[in-house]
DNA sequence: TTGTATGATTAATT
DNA sequence: AATTAATCATACAA
């Protein structure tokens, strides 16, 4: 879309700034932790006297009001430079305020571009992610005719990183150390249900926090279970009914099925397959 | 691409 | 509040 062509902007702010133009923006200050001690200086423009920073409290107000329509309009309204480098564009509030807008409209392209072009705080970061996540999703979505699973999902973001404007590096560990695990499984085989007490003695052991200890536990015991039932369910039907797999030889405990349920019942060891430290 | 291992999260249950 | 089933997310290998 063409924000930024002076048409626009001419038959915007005649159509649209109403709303605005009657006096002083109501501008209830709801973000002021983070609001800059050296802000723009004060900014005349013809027909409007707004500051920079009144404008963008506008800009946030309209955007935690969840009125995009409106806040689409007052952006229109603002004069534009080429650049956009001015005391306005330079707003992160008003920037965020353009990719909130670009997303709504479906302008995907300029959307990326704001998000791309500018370094935002830590404060704005998950909405951009967000933003920036849903917009790929959407356009793959359009391409493919169908609606995402979970793992096409994973593969475009794999294939369009956050940019670093809007995420600082930060990344979780996928697999803890052989050691930690080795511990506790062996807390695991002692007692599946750990007492808080016990919990936090083992986070402390491993260098895991509470919860990730109880994250684990609660993995452990869910995936035995499923094992467990799994070869039951196995072990049943090569019971029961003749339709089993290959390898003849019927329930007897021969060698053919036995993998599993060595599983079973040393389900413990089972993945990793070693009683290590 | 597909399957799998594993850590994290969520919603319902007890 | 803790447990469970289900599911998501991520990395990796076949």
């Amino acid at each position: 879309m063409v924000f930024r062509s002076p048409l626009d902007f001419l038959s915007a702010s005649r159509l649209l700034l109403p709303h605005f133009s009657d006096g002083s923006p109501h501008l209830p200050r709801s973000r002021s932790p983070e609001d800059p001690p050296a802000a723009a200086p004060p900014l005349s423009l013809p027909g409007l006297c707004f500051s920079a920073t009144q404008i963008a409290s506008v800009c946030e107000t309209l955007e935690e009001t969840g009125d995009i329509e409106r806040l689409a309009r007052f952006l229109w309204s603002l004069p534009v430079t080429a650049d956009g480098r001015d005391s306005i564009s330079e707003h992160e509030s008003v920037r965020r305020a353009r990719a909130v807008v670009a997303f709504h409209t479906g302008s995907f392209r300029e959307l990326y571009r704001i998000l791309e072009t500018h370094r935002f705080t830590r404060t704005s970061h998950g909405k951009l992610q967000a933003m920036w996540l849903e917009a790929h999703y959407r356009e793959a979505e359009k391409l493919r005719g169908r609606p995402l699973g979970p793992v096409d999902k994973y593969r475009v973001r794999k294939k369009f990183p956050l940019p670093r404007t809007i995420w600082d590096g930060e990344q979780k560990t996928h697999c803890f150390k052989e050691r930690t695990r080795g511990l506790l499984r062996e807390w695991y085989l002692q007692d599946p249900y750990p007492n808080p007490g016990k919990k936090r003695e083992l986070a402390h052991a491993t260098g895991l926090t509470p919860t990730q200890v109880g994250n684990w536990f609660k993995n452990r015991r869910q995936r035995d279970r499923a094992a467990a039932a799994k070869n039951r369910l196995q072990h049943h039907r090569v019971c029961t009914d003749g339709s089993r797999p290959p390898s003849g030889g019927d329930c007897s405990p021969d060698g053919s099925a036995e993998r599993a349920d060595g599983e079973t019942f040393l389900s413990v060891t089972d993945s990793d397959s070693d009683l290590d430290v």
